[in-house]
RNA sequence: CGGGGUGUAGCGCAGUUUGGUAGCGCGCCUGCUUUGGGAGCAGGAUGUCGGGGGUUCGAAUCCCUCCACCCCGACCA
């Protein structure tokens, strides 16, 4: 394709809207434009990168065994209505009435709708397993769109679901989705992990998502040096630390702290580090009015998703107010401890295997050194997994030590079982001639949140750096002054339709601007190659090669640049 | 929905405090010169100053009201 056919709408100064580097990106390269929040046009050069997303994902897909459907972007409430999402979806779900008064939605998820179609399809269990897929637009009426299309409220989505007659046939398909995802975001070219995950409101039991890692995501993961495991961090445990807890060397003495609050300022003031003192938390208990003491390493981080999962803490997790704190405490937050506390303590293990600890004396402005286990107060009966893991922490499998990244959420994968089939009575008979709710899972991935994930982990100050596979054009050809240089001209073009004709998806820039704009140009739209002509190159018979991600250009005999170039792209 | 903020040319912004009828940079158009990293000079076009209402001789500016958009919090592909 030739750049003077408009294709390019590219723009120097960054847009005021945009905050991330993706969306900033993708308004200046000319991928999308905005229409209104949470909606966006894909021009041209963005719709090719989107396509590309879909036709890997569809390859994949059909690989699997999946057949391709289309259903309807808007949908009936009654389908909604049988499986209780109707009510529990919320306000995110877009809802609207016919001309009739009849109500309707336009679908977040289709799972009403397949779980529909299957029932009325689907009669006998020789027909399963069955995987339906489909590449669509999906709509959810954001609290608040954005980052561009990394969180809009119109956006595509390659949704799959499969039927299974029974829990070893599911996960067969559950194992070869996840195989499958794998092979797509390898073939994408991107840097991710796939992490065990809270199944969160789609339900069911099992599943996992897929990240792909970013500075910029929004998501932390856990994952191991040594082996597979892999875990958003809200879900990775902390092992009971090994070893034994030192013993106590020096006696428990009551000191003044005035104006020492958090760990950080305690530890500073007494020299220390913050992980001889022991933090001390007070909230809110299952019961109304009660409160409950969480103890953590000064060091560590609650993780609330954990510690409100506990017996006897109350959910949401809700930090005790200043009152409560002073009626279960006799002091303010910042002077808390648990030597003589009258309260249900939880402690997280590492807590242990601490000795000569600092903590706070629950009397305004004093805290107690050097305390131990056994000696000044019992050792806590009640411990648990409270704290975030950190990088460094043993591996929950027992292999290696964790790593934590940042993650932008582009897959999740989950065994829906009965959820939808039972309450939309969506069955078939089974071998034995019986009535048998059907199993279901369910396969998603973000099309148009890839590619705003691809560029969050691929750009440089100069633009987008696209993987060769997602990339609108796989090379570029910018002949400099050609329209001063009639040989010139024609070496270019007869190069550009040569590549052409060898497969590769080239963009010939054939507008009359300068060198350094063209350079630019094609930096920030981010193509992978670029071979530069000029008049001079053409006296050595030579063009020159400049990969996105290298700073300098190499000659190549002209007659060797389509191998060369074939090389790059391995076809 | 709560808290904060912004709407002025295609884009980025100034002008608003202290009312006097709109400006800068980029982009766009024309011409000349330039031509290996977003060129220079000269000329030019473009605005219901977010909408509506009010105050005033006069409103981008003051008042009322509506709307849109952005940022921070709870959700998710």
């Amino acid at each position: 394709m030739r750049t003077s056919h408009n294709l390019l709408n590219t723009v120097k100064e960054i847009p005021a809207d945009a905050v991330v580097i993706s969306h900033q990106l993708m308004l200046r390269a000319g991928l999308i434009r905005k229409l209104a929040a949470g909606l966006y046009t894909w021009l041209p050069l963005g719709l090719r990168v989107l396509r590309k997303v879909e036709k890997i994902t569809r390859e994949e897909m059909e690989k699997v065994g999946g057949l391709e459907v289309l259903m309807p972007a808007l949908q009936p409430a009654e389908l909604w209505q049988e499986t209780g999402r109707w009510e529990k979806y919320g306000p995110e779900l877009a809802r609207l009435k016919d001309r009739h008064d009849r109500d309707f939605c336009l679908g977040p998820t289709h799972e009403e709708i397949i779980t529909d179609l299957a029932r009325n399809e689907l009669k006998s269990y020789k027909q399963l397993p069955i995987i339906y897929y489909q590449i669509q637009t999906k709509f959810r009426d954001e609290i608040r769109p954005r980052f561009g299309v990394m969180r809009s409220r119109e956006f595509i989505m390659k949704d799959a679901y499969s039927f299974h007659l029974d829990q070893a046939s599911l996960q067969d398909t559950y194992d070869a989705m996840h195989e499958a995802y794998t092979t797509i975001f390898n073939r994408f070219g991107l840097k991710f992990r796939a992490v065990v995950a809270d199944s969160g409101s789609i339900g069911g039991a099992i599943s996992h998502e897929f990240h792909v890692l970013a500075d910029s995501g929004e998501d932390a993961i856990a994952f191991s040096s040594a082996s597979t495991y892999a875990a958003n961090i809200e879900k990775a445990e902390a092992l009971m630390p090994t070893g034994e807890r030192p013993s106590a060397i020096h006696a428990l003495t009551l000191i003044d702290t005035p104006q020492q609050h958090s760990i950080e300022e305690l530890s500073a003031f007494l020299s220390i580090a913050p992980k001889q003192c022991l933090k001390t938390l007070i909230v809110k208990g299952e019961q109304d009015g009660s409160v409950v003491a969480l103890l953590l390493r000064g060091d560590h981080e609650l993780n609330t998703i954990k510690a409100e999962k506990i017996a006897g803490v109350a959910s949401p997790l809700t930090f005790a107010n200043d009152g409560e704190v002073m009626r279960a405490c006799q002091c303010k937050p910042g002077s808390i401890g648990p030597v003589g506390l009258a309260i249900t303590i939880i402690a997280d293990r590492s807590v242990l295997l601490m000795s000569d600890f600092v903590c706070g004396a629950n009397q305004d402005g004093q805290h107690y050194q050097n305390v131990n286990w056994g000696r000044d107060l019992p050792v806590p009966l009640h411990t648990e997994d409270l704290r975030t893991v950190v990088t460094g922490d043993p591996s929950p499998d027992g292999q290696g030590s964790l790593t934590i990244a940042r993650g932008i959420e582009v897959g999740h994968i989950f065994q829906l079982g009965s959820k939808y089939s039972g309450a939309m009575k969506a069955g078939i008979v089974n071998e034995a001639g019986k009535y048998q709710t059907m199993l279901m899972g369910c396969y998603g991935i973000g099309v148009s949140r890839v590619v705003a994930a691809a560029i969050e982990q691929n750009h440089d100050e100069r633009g987008i750096i696209w993987p060769t596979a997602l990339a609108p054009f796989q090379v570029a050809l910018c002949p400099m002054n050609m329209h001063k240089s009639d040989r010139l001209k024609d070496s270019a073009e007869q190069l550009y339709h040569t590549l052409l004709a060898a497969g590769i998806e080239v963009l010939f820039d054939d507008r009359k601007v300068r060198a350094g704009f063209m350079f630019a140009d094609m930096e920030l739209i981010g193509i992978p190659h670029c071979i530069i002509m000029g008049d001079r190159g053409l006296d050595a018979n030579t063009v020159e090669y400049k990969a996105r991600t290298s700073k300098e250009a190499i000659d190549i005999p002209l007659t060797d640049i389509v191998r060369f170039l074939q090389e790059k792209l391995a076809i």
